[in-house]
DNA sequence: ACAAAAGTGTTGTCGATACACCCATGG
DNA sequence: CCATGGGTGTATCGACAACACTTTTGT
C-alpha cells in the first residue's frame, strides 16, 4: 500500500517520489438504466469536470498505479483496465491555470516546479459494474459523479480527447475484448445486453437476430429465473460462460454488426 | 529542423532539452521478397540488435519525434506511423547495462544522471515501402539492417516484447487501417497482396477467394500491365485506389480471415 | 511439351436479415 | 382488454469456402 498524502505534501515533495512529466487518466466507463456512463470528478474552484488521474510512484508499474487510481474511485479493487493511447501534445496542459489553483490554495512554487513542467498522460480505460461502485472524489475535485456519456460536451484540458478515444477503442474492440462481462452485473437480460451493444456502436440492432446471434456464440448461458419488476413481459435472465466467453474474444466475435 | 548532436553532447547535456524518463521506439515494418521484415540496429560493444528509438524534445511533440527518428534511420519523410502502446515497467531498463556503455566510451556519469534514470518508453509502428528505404544506423549502432520478422529470438532490453505487440496490433488492424497501401510499392500483384496478409494472419489463404474479396471491396484497381521478369505466368499489376479504400476501412472490411 | 503459377467459373452451405406470430404483464 | 415488450419460428438472400478448369510463360 501506497501511503495517503495531503495535498501539500503532494505538490512540495512529491517530485521526489513521483515519476516526472508523465500521468494517466482514467475512462471509467459504467452501464446504468441503459445509458452509457462515465464517471467525472468536479473541481475545486471550478466549474470544469475532469477524468480520474494520478502520477506514477517512481517505483511503480503504470497499471499498478492505473489500478490504485481506479481502486480511489470506485472502492473496487478488481477492474478491468486497458491502456488505450499516450496523449502528448507539448502544449496540452494548461500551465497558467495549474499556477492559479495553487495560489487559490495558498500555495507557492517556483517556475521550475514539477508540477508545471510539461505532462504526457496516458489514457486508459475501465469498464465496471455500475452497481457496485461507490465513487469517491480525489483531493482536488468536490464530487464524482455518473454522467451519461452523451451528454458531456467540454471537460478539462485534453480530456474530453481522451474519452472520445476511449469511446472509439471501446468501439473497435467490441469483438476482442469481455466488455459485456465488465459493464453489465453478473445477471443481466438480453435486452439489456442489446442496449449495451447499442449505445456503444451507435445504431441500432435487430431484436431477435441479435438474441439469436449472442446464443450461437454459446457464452451466455440462460437462467430459470426472469428479471420481476418491470412492467410488461419479464425477460430471462442470463450469465456468462466466462470460459467460452475468453476463448471466442481470441479469435474475435466473427462478423460485424 | 532540429540541431546535429554528438553522443558526448546527447549524454552531458540531454537533461536539458530532453523530456526527462519518456522515450519512444518504432517497429520499422517492411515487405520484401514475400517476407515481413523490421529494421533493427546492431548496437556499438554488444552483441544485440535493437528497436531505433530516440527522444523526445522539451517543445517536441511525440508524434513529431517519431517521425524525426523514423527519417533519421529511413531517409524518408512521410511515413505512416501509429502509436500502439506504452511500455512502463518499473525494471524495464537495465541501468548498470547503460551506464557500462558510457564507461566504454569513456563517459563519467553520476547516479541522478538523466540516462540513468527509470524511462518509459511509447512504442510506434511503422510501415514503409522496403524499396526506398535506405537504413541509417544511429550513433549507438554500428549498423542498421532489415530482419526477417519470425527469425528475431532476442531483442535489447524489452524490445522483442514491444516487437511482439507491434505484431499483434499489426493483425488487430488489418482490417481497419491501410497496412497494404503503405506497405507495398505502388503497383502491386495480387500473390503479393495476398502473401503479405498471409504473413501477417500467419495463415494460409485461398488464392481465388483472396482475389475475388479484394476485388469485391473495389479499392484495389487492376492495370494494364504485368509483373515481367518471373518465371510462369506473369501476374497482372494492380494498385490502390486511396480514396476508395480509405472509405472502406472506416467501416472496417468486412468479415474475418 | 511440361511444370508451375496465374486467371476465371461453379456450387453448396451457413449465417445474417427481414419478416410474422405468440406469450406475459401492468395499467 | 389492450398496449407494450419479450420469446420463438421461417423464408430469402448473399457471402464465403471448396473445388476444377483454362491460360500463360520459362525451361
Amino acid at each position: 500500500m501506497r501511503p495517503e498524502r495531503t495535498i501539500q505534501d503532494i505538490v512540495q515533495e512529491g517530485g521526489k517520489y513521483f515519476m516526472p512529466s508523465v500521468s494517466l487518466d482514467c475512462v471509467i466507463f459504467g452501464f446504468h438504466e441503459n445509458e452509457l456512463k462515465v464517471l467525472l470528478l468536479k473541481m475545486k474552484n471550478m466549474d470544469q469536470w475532469a477524468l480520474p488521474g494520478g502520477f506514477i510512484y517512481k517505483d511503480e508499474d503504470i497499471e499498478d498505479a492505473a489500478t490504485r487510481v481506479l481502486r480511489e474511485r470506485t472502492g473496487l479493487h478488481d477492474i478491468f483496465l486497458q491502456q488505450f493511447k499516450v496523449f502528448g501534445l507539448p502544449n496540452r496542459s494548461d500551465k497558467k491555470h495549474h499556477l492559479n489553483i495553487m495560489k487559490k490554495d495558498g500555495i507557492k512554487v517556483g517556475k521550475d516546479h514539477w508540477l508545471i513542467q510539461r505532462f504526457i498522460t496516458v489514457g486508459f480505460y475501465a469498464l465496471v459494474d455500475f452497481a457496485v461502485v461507490i465513487p469517491e472524489p480525489d483531493m482536488n475535485s468536490v464530487s464524482c459523479e455518473w454522467h451519461e456519456i452523451h451528454s458531456i460536451s467540454e471537460l478539462f484540458m485534453d480530456h474530453k480527447d481522451i474519452l472520445d478515444n476511449a469511446l472509439e477503442t471501446l468501439r473497435l474492440q467490441l469483438n476482442h475484448q469481455p466488455i459485456g462481462y465488465n459493464l453489465l452485473p453478473q445477471k443481466f437480460t438480453m435486452p439489456e445486453l442489446q442496449k449495451l451493444y447499442e449505445t456503444i456502436l451507435d445504431k441500432k440492432l435487430d431484436r431477435r437476430n441479435f438474441q439469436r446471434r449472442m446464443n450461437g456464440f454459446g457464452f451466455v448461458k440462460r437462467l430459470k429465473e426472469t428479471r420481476k419488476g418491470g412492467a410488461h413481459k419479464a425477460p430471462f435472465l442470463y450469465n456468462f460462460d466466462l470460459r467460452k466467453y475468453k476463448k471466442a474474444l481470441q479469435e474475435g466475435l466473427q462478423g460485424g454488426w
